[in-house]
RNA sequence: GGUCCCGUAGUUCAAUGGAUAGAAUAGGAGUUUCCUAAACUCUAGAUACAAGUUCGAUUCUUGUCGGGACCA
């Protein structure tokens, strides 16, 4: 029980019997006491001056003295400074809760609730290795799904892979055209950076071959889309582009119909045909085709798990489109039979949502194919028939808030008992200085080159520092990992995922101030007082408390309500945010009173409990982000 | 054209409608015979703009400007 739900239901007990009003404790707004006032926790008085008609000064004079009288081994002290009734707690309460819990290895931790939910992320499409998104969506997603384990759910972790496409095709026609049989082992390149340099490889294939047929196109020979049914547009945007680049003014339009040219050329492009065609030939099982996808699916999921294992991602279920591109038919019946959707004179078949503040959106199309939508309708199904979730989180970029509102929206019309229990956890894009990565820029930071970068950043620093000299070369490699991996999961993890974020490569990822390092290095220093000596179990002689001592346990003592805060709102920020709040007030501590040479016995004891429980908390909370933390560094 | 998200110190991030808007970093000034200086202490610096609701607005509403995404 916080402190906080142990104060409200007896302030509102207070408002009761002095003034016959029912306030629901949850109506309060209890809050920490800002430094500058003396207090420990503070009530609001404005929200309820109305209604008892009594001037904030005199309400909270009232409520104070009734609660001191009341509780006095809870409450020693109070004062009201304009609407604020600031209330000190005593020193006794602090030093019980402090003895009763340091030692809990596991804090925050809540029974198991009953409640079953899945955590979908990662995501990624195999064609090409994991990048420094990847790396937002696999943290944020194994973040929440721990932080609700913690908190008392079933948990299970699902990945869907998009394994089947035009994007893989890419790869396998390049590795086709450009292989010449090599393989990841024949060139000791790491597979699935092996099948993305052949994505690359395809790119520019068909760059360099659209730009020959753009040439032409502009020397008015179109031979090259004689069969092609856009033809007519073609020919049109060819006009336009001559009309507008004739005009210095309207450079811009004419760069963007240029594009929309090159687009044409792109698709008319030999290689793109092969492409196309081998989608078909893949569609149609046709056994070479097949043994080839396999072959490099096969590869990068070496790679991936080999990148999953480094960054600590792993998922009890993996789902495949291949497997699920082709369900959600049956919700098209069903829609239709239930008048949710209708069918258009073309034999497409579509749901009107603008009475939602939507658009029409098409379920299946009039070549009877589906589209992403029904297929995310059947998968949900299906895990619903699997797993029985009481919410389903998908961890998925906010490109797709529009498309998971549809989902949702569609699910609930279909009366579907579990479309409430989704929820998109959305986050925004990891943008470099310049904006934007793009693949066809070259500018994607690739989340195996960055770990290592990091990597070689933590040695260089260590070494510098010289402080882990007897450490044996496997120690000193598992260091480097916890300190790489710890800053970046923590750079990524402190920031409100539905926020767009900025990352720059140039002055790397920070090891000092607001950053898991940091923490890591208080964790560090904490055991290292602890190797020397450690708390002794049994009450606690002191009485007092200096205010840093106070501090610190009154932080720590917030840690499950943090927790609960974080799983509810599906937010590590919180977390991360409160970690380094407690890190830093303990360096804080540290600095100004001495753990060992205490000045008396009882302070050296009062002091290696708060140390011990700060190192549970840190450790914990860390545990959720899912950062080691060492015992030296 | 329509819908949604975001605008906070030079920079990267905080702030359940609550008190004088917090950190980090970069800048300036200090701290090491003492449990790890990857540290600590001090200093300077910001709510895009305009109305409205409220005892009180960074937070809610509307509009303007700026950035981004999506839908056809």
């Amino acid at each position: 029980m916080s402190i906080v739900s142990t104060i409200k239901p007896l302030i509102s007990g207070a408002l009761t019997a002095i003034y016959h009003q029912d306030i629901q404790p949850a109506d309060l707004t209890v809050s920490l006491t800002k430094p500058e006032f003396e207090g420990d926790y503070t009530l609001v008085l404005f929200s309820f001056v109305k209604q008892l008609k009594k001037s904030p000064e005199a309400l909270g004079k009232e409520i104070g003295d009734y609660l001191l009288a009341q509780h006095p081994g809870l409450f020693t002290r109070f004062n009201v400074i304009k609407g604020f009734l600031n209330l000190s707690i005593s020193d006794s309460y602090w030093i019980d809760f402090l003895q009763s819990s340091y030692n809990n290895g596991e804090p925050g931790r809540l029974d198991a609730n009953g409640q079953r939910v899945i955590v979908e992320y990662s995501s990624p499409n195999t064609n090409k290795p994991l990048h420094l998104g990847h790396l937002r969506n696999n943290f944020l997603g194994w973040s929440v799904a721990q932080i609700l384990k913690t908190t008392g759910y079933t948990v299970t972790k699902t990945a869907i892979l998009n394994d089947r496409g035009i994007h893989i095709c890419k790869s396998m026609a390049a590795w086709e055209a450009f292989g010449n049989g090599d393989t990841p082992e024949s060139t000791g390149i790491k597979p699935d950076h092996f099948v993305g340099d052949y994505y690359v490889k395809a790119e520019n294939t068909i760059k360099e071959q659209a730009a020959i047929i753009v040439d032409r196109f502009l020397k008015n020979d179109l031979t090259d889309v004689e069969q092609d049914p856009d033809k007519k547009e073609i020919q049109q945007l060819l006009d336009k582009y001559r009309e507008l680049s004739a005009k210095t003014e309207a450079a811009a339009g004419a760069a963007k119909v240029l594009d929309q040219l090159k687009d044409h050329a792109r698709k008319n492009t030999a290689f793109m045909k092969t492409t196309q065609q081998m989608l078909l030939a893949w569609e149609m099982n046709d056994p070479h085709t097949r043994a080839l996808w396999n072959k490099m699916n096969g590869w990068v999921y070496e790679g991936f798990n080999e990148t999953y294992k480094k960054i600590g991602s792993d998922f009890d279920k993996n789902y495949f489109e291949s497997d699920t591109y082709l369900l959600g038919k049956e919700f098209v019946e069903e829609g239709l039979a239930k008048g949710v959707f209708y069918k258009k004179a073309d034999g497409s078949v579509w749901i009107d949502l603008t009475a939602d503040g939507l658009d029409e959106k098409l379920v299946l199309r009039k070549d009877g194919t589906s589209v992403y939508i029904t297929q995310d309708l059947g998968l949900a199904d299906n895990k619903y028939k699997e797993f029985r979730y009481d919410q389903s989180i998908y961890v998925i970029a906010d490109e797709q808030n529009y498309h998971m509102k549809v989902l949702k929206l569609i699910l609930e019309k279909l009366g579907k008992p579990y479309a409430k229990g989704i929820y998109h956890l959305s986050y925004g894009l990891v943008e470099l200085p310049s904006g934007r990565m793009k693949t066809r820029e070259g500018t994607v930071v690739d989340a195996d080159d960055l770990i290592e970068e990091l990597k070689k950043v933590a040695s260089e620093k260590t070494e510098e520092l010289g402080k882990v000299e007897d450490f044996s070369p496997g120690e000193l490699n598992e260091l480097y990992d916890t300190i790489a991996l710890g800053a970046l999961k923590f750079f990524i993890l402190r920031v409100d995922p539905k926020k767009r974020m900025v990352f720059n490569p140039e002055e790397s990822i920070d090891f000092h101030g607001f950053t898991g390092p940091f923490i890591q290095f208080i964790h560090a220093r904490i055991k290292s007082i602890l190797r020397k000596e450690k708390a002794m179990a049994g009450p606690l002689q002191t009485k007092d408390l200096l205010p840093m001592e106070r501090e610190l346990i009154i932080l720590l003592e917030q840690y499950p309500a943090v927790i609960l805060q974080a799983a509810n709102e599906h937010d590590p920020s919180a977390i991360a945010i409160y970690v380094y709040e407690v890190a830093k007030t303990f360096s804080s501590f540290y600095t100004a009173l001495k753990v060992l040479a205490a000045e008396t016995e009882e302070k050296k004891q009062l002091r290696l409990q708060i140390s011990e429980m700060t190192a549970n908390v840190i450790a914990a909370a860390m545990r959720l982000l899912g950062i080691r933390v060492p015992e030296r560094m």
